[in-house]
This record gives C-alpha cells, sequence and structure tokens, in this order.
DNA sequence: CTGTTGTATGATATCGATTTCACTTTAATA
DNA sequence: TATTAAAGTGAAATCGATATCATACAACAG
C-alpha cells in the first residue's frame, strides 16, 4: 500500500493525499473519499519515504554510561514519557563509560539519524566539547553543567553540603568521605566540594581530606569503607557521593562494624531503594532524576520547533532524605 | 554530499560508487578513486534513502515493562552488547506494564520502523498472542515462554523449587511464600509452582498455601511481609518472587522482627545487590539475565540472516547463591 | 470590467540510495 | 579459432513520500 494506490482508488491526486495527512487544503468531498479508503485499507504512510523527503526521523538519540543504575533509569523514563508524549521514538545507545564510544555514537547519531541527541555522560573531556561544537543536531546534556551548552543538572554542591551539615548537626562530626572520580564534575567534583566547605563552615575543616575514590558499584564501597576505616580509626560517619557506594559501605560496617571504636553511620546521595533496606537505613538525598530528564526532552523539542533558539541551563533542586 | 556528487568527483557512475560500498564488481583503479574520494569528504550514504530502497532499517524495536529495574536494565544491556556488535541499533519502549501502551508499540514497530522485535513482557494476554500472530517483522520473546514462539527464559520453576529445598535444608521448615501476580505466568505462576511442589516435595505440601501477592517494588515486599507474618505468626522463613519484595520484608523484619516469636529470614530471587546490603544478607537465585538479552538478539538476527527459520525456545538455567 | 486574493487541484521534480538491464571487455574452455 | 563465462560498467527505473509550480475557479474590491 502506498500513496499512489491510495490516490487511485479515492480517484485524487497523489499530492491530494499527502495533503490530507498534512493538512494541506482539501475540498470535503475529496477529504472524505480519501478517509473512507484510508480506512478500508488501513494505510499509514511510510516513515522512511518521509524521512527522505522532510529529513526528520522522529527519532531522538540518547547516550547514556550504563543502564542497570537506578539514576540513570530514572532519567531514561522521565525522558521516555515526554519523547512518546511527543510523538517521537528514543534510540537508545549505552557506552559503559567508554569515552571512545560516547564519541562514536554522538557521531553516528549525528549523520542524520536522529533529530536531536540527549547525553547523560559522566566525564566530558575536550574530545567530546570538540565533537559537541561540530554536531550538526541539537543537544541536551543532562546530569552535568556545561557552559555554553543546552544542559539540565542538579545542585550536587548544595545537596552534598546541606547533607554534610546535617550528619554534623545529628552528632556525627568525626567524618570521613567516599567519593567518586573527580572527572566526573558533578558527582565527583561538585559533591566533594560540597562535603569539604561544609566541613570548614561547620569548623571541620582540617578533616576534609580524609577522602578515598570509589567507582560506581557496591562492591566498590565495600572495599574503600574498610580502606577508610583503616586509615581513619575514630570515624563516626561516612559520606559517600551515591547510594549504591554508601550500600557497600554499611554492608561493611554492620559485618566489621564491632570491631570499631564507636558507631559508624553512613549517608548516601540518590535516594535509591537501597538506601531503604541497609540496617540502619541511611540518610540521602533525593535529586529530581525523572524530572531531569523530562526537562531536557522539553528543552529539546523547544529547539525542534524552533520556538526557542537561546541556550538553556537549568538547575534542579533536592531536599535530605531522613531515614 | 550525496552518491551523485561522489561520482562526479570520482569520474564514475553512481552504480559504481554503490558498488563500492556493497562489494560488487569493481575495478582496482576505480576503488581506489571512489576511496580517495570518499576519504576526503567524509561521505557516508544516507541510512534513510538505503532503508527506503532495501526496507532494513537496521533497527530492533525493544519493549520491556520499565527500565528502572535491576533484572530488565541487565537484560537490555545484554540485547545492546550483541546488537552493537552485529550494527543495529536499539529503539526502546517502556510500557508501565500497561497491555495497551504494549500492543501500541508492538504494531507501531510493525509498521516497518524496525527489522525485529524483542519483547519483555510480564503478561502475556490473548490480546497479545493476536497480534504476535500478525506482526510481518520477526519477534523474540524474553523471559516468558510461549508455546509456537521464538522465546528465551528462565528455569523458574526448579529455580524456585531449589531454593525451597535449600531453605528446608538450612532450617527452616516453617515457611510463607510473597509471590507476583499468577497472570505473569514465569515470576507469578512458575515460581510459587515451584514453592509448592518443593514444599510439597521435603513433607511441608499442607504449608504450601501460606502465601500472599505482592506488586514489584520494595514497599510492597513489606507491605505484604507485615500482612504474612501477622496472619502466620509461626514462620521462621519467607520466599519471595523477586529480590525488591525480599529486601522490603527484610526491611519490615529488621524493624519488627524482635516481637516475633522465632527469628525469621528471608530469601529472594534474582541476585541484585539488594540481597548483599540487607542486614543480614539473604540467599537468593542467579538467573542469567544479561545472557537472556544476548540469546534474544543472537535468534533475532540468524531470522535476519535467514539462517534458521525454524523456531527457537532456550531455557536457560540457575544457581542459588548462599548469603 | 479588470485585477487581486484565497481555495483547490494535479503533474512533475525531488530526496539519495540500490537494483536491473543491456552492453563491453577480458579470460577460460573446448 | 570459436564459444562461453566472468568481470566490469553506466543509464535508467525504483522505493514512497513531500514540495514546487502552474493552473483554475470563485468571490470581491476598485
Amino acid at each position: 500500500m502506498n500513496i499512489a494506490q491510495i490516490a487511485e482508488l479515492a480517484g485524487v491526486s497523489k499530492a491530494a493525499v499527502s495533503r490530507y495527512f498534512n493538512n494541506g487544503y482539501i475540498s470535503r468531498e475529496k477529504r472524505e473519499a480519501i478517509q473512507r479508503v484510508v480506512e478500508e485499507t488501513g494505510y499509514r504512510p511510510s516513515l522512511q519515504a518521509q524521512t527522505l523527503r522532510t529529513k526528520k526521523t522522529k527519532l531522538i538519540g540518547v547516550i547514556v554510561p550504563k543502564i542497570a543504575s537506578a539514576s540513570i533509569g530514572k532519567i531514561v523514563e522521565g525522558i521516555l514519557s515526554v519523547i512518546n508524549e511527543k510523538g517521537y521514538q528514543m534510540l537508545l545507545a549505552v557506552t559503559q563509560n567508554d569515552p571512545e564510544k560516547e564519541l562514536e555514537y554522538l557521531t553516528a547519531f549525528d549523520e542524520k539519524q536522529v533529530d536531536g541527541v540527549i547525553l547523560a555522560a559522566t566525564v566530558l573531556g575536550t574530545a567530546h566539547k570538540q565533537i559537541l561544537k561540530k554536531l550538526s543536531v541539537p543537544v541536551v546534556i543532562v546530569g552535568q553543567q556545561l557552559s555554553g551548552y543546552n544542559c539540565v543538572y542538579h545542585d550536587d554542591y548544595h545537596a552534598s553540603y546541606d547533607l554534610t551539615k546535617r550528619m554534623i548537626e545529628t552528632g556525627r562530626s568525626s567524618l570521613g568521605y567516599i567519593g567518586a572520580t573527580q572527572q566526573d564534575k558533578a558527582v565527583g567534583e561538585e559533591r566533594y566540594r560540597g562535603f569539604c566547605d561544609g566541613m570548614r563552615h561547620m569548623g571541620y575543616g582540617d578533616q576534609a581530606e580524609r577522602m578515598v575514590t570509589a567507582s560506581f558499584t557496591v562492591a566498590s564501597g565495600y572495599e574503600k569503607a574498610k580502606e577508610l576505616l583503616e586509615c581513619y580509626k575514630d570515624l563516626n560517619g561516612i559520606i559517600c557521593a551515591t547510594d549504591s557506594i554508601a550500600a557497600g559501605a554499611a554492608q561493611y560496617l554492620h559485618e566489621h562494624g564491632g570491631g570499631l571504636s564507636s558507631q559508624v553511620i553512613v549517608a548516601g546521595q540518590g535516594d535509591s531503594d537501597m538506601s531503604r533496606v541497609t540496617n540502619p537505613p541511611f540518610m540521602t538525598v533525593h535529586y529530581f532524576y525523572e524530572e531531569s530528564g523530562e526537562t531536557a526532552v522539553r528543552i529539546l523539542m523547544e529547539i525542534l520547533e524552533e520556538k526557542k533558539e537561546a541556550l538553556q541551563e537549568v538547575k534542579l533542586g533536592y531536599y535530605i532524605v531522613e531515614p
């Protein structure tokens, strides 16, 4: 079934059928004739033919470091909810945190495959920026702030700062920190900076360097908690960059906490289910992950619909979740 | 940059350039001339034009109930690893467990948008089967067994059976079960059947109806554990259909376990991080989720490459994970 | 009555590739 | 040497839509 056959059956030209689907000038009689034929045959215009002619694929490319992650899962669900509502579909690429793959997909998507790209990267190096500059399709970065680009991100600094302050207020003054790679500006750098400034402003600035770096897994949190506690034996609290790390640290603590001088509690960031199932549950920060995905798509749609051309940077809030 | 311009620059016909990219007859001189021009210009053939002509989109449609889930995340990662290796890309749709959306995406994908579909549904009703029959693109179902269709699934029955047996062997003879909706044949029905038969064969068949049904969340596991324990006060073990449910149950137990007559432990299924961060960690079953995703793509590829036409049903194994 | 505007229409070119077809040249075989 | 097969080539048709353009008719203003 193609447009020519429909035109023939309805006794009109191909152009008329095309106009029927694209709200062009068309008389009532022809409109009804075409409608009848379309309903009888169940005809739907070919998307590939439309794409070839119009250069719109109705596809959004989404690049994420991994998918089996609570926070990224939420971002993707946010993205999807708006994408579908707008009649687009999602092309998903996962990079396993491999920067080369990231660049590869970025260029692959750019070759007219998608109308826009949403990039959730952990590390944005100079190679990324160079490619981003050259892209012919609009991009929105989610989870990281990058000047000169459309992005929606979280207030990692103040969240981490407030979390630190809250921990100290609840009586935990001897704190350590398990962070993420400093290459990750949002989760690594900003959250650690929030911790440092929180410590400093509360009068414990000298302790801010009690810090180790973990990768984004529970197992790594377990290992690094051990490392940190062996190094600083008088800790009574550990703040972690993510909930996964915190869960690993919590696991270490209820296995080996008995041998320590004082009871140690942990805090995480991300408000995942993990924070509620450890014993005891731990304090965490709620970031608006779904909303960040939704907002990223909205920005992209505004660009695609040419409502706005100007750069947008959106910073989302947070709230502390007490155990 | 289109094929005509490349042909012009290389001093050959469009057909020659097309052959260059598709391994057709072409002399060495022309091949080299074209190669030079292609490298200089960075030309890449338009995918949409290719699609229009060849009817191959190089896209695989993947339909999942939700994405922020550990097991489904693993399946998707498995799918992606093979898909990319084969030069395909993934169109992802999430149904939020809404059967209507499931059917909607199934038909949307069918309209020549994708070369094949992978469906990870929890519930497969008659409406699904009807649509599945009519699809013009090949489908592989993952996570559920469905006779007459290509599918790759897990040995839910024996896994649950062995888990039950193992719990009884470790001294837990007064067991209860928190299951999932019976509409989900794999996770709901089969896993409960495994529990029942395990109980029966170990001589506790009369206790098999100590069962409540939860939804797939931690919070629901918490609620249902409470319900189950209020109803059967002498339980010393609870087996759950998923790790999320088990984590919720574990959370309830360390909040209210003190008031019970005996110490109660839980067991889950899915081998997620959750099983290791609760206190105490719980027994669980490892299902090969990544592998199921990978296998599903392999089956699809075999069909697309026309190596095999025959129906394939693949049942994957499992192993018990002691805490 | 002439000129303009808005509505309505279909023929045709176009998007950018692949595929068919007819044809030439070269190599291998009888 | 004659015959056949294989290698190599480009013109043109094709995939299925949309966009442009020329044209026609009605209503209406001057």
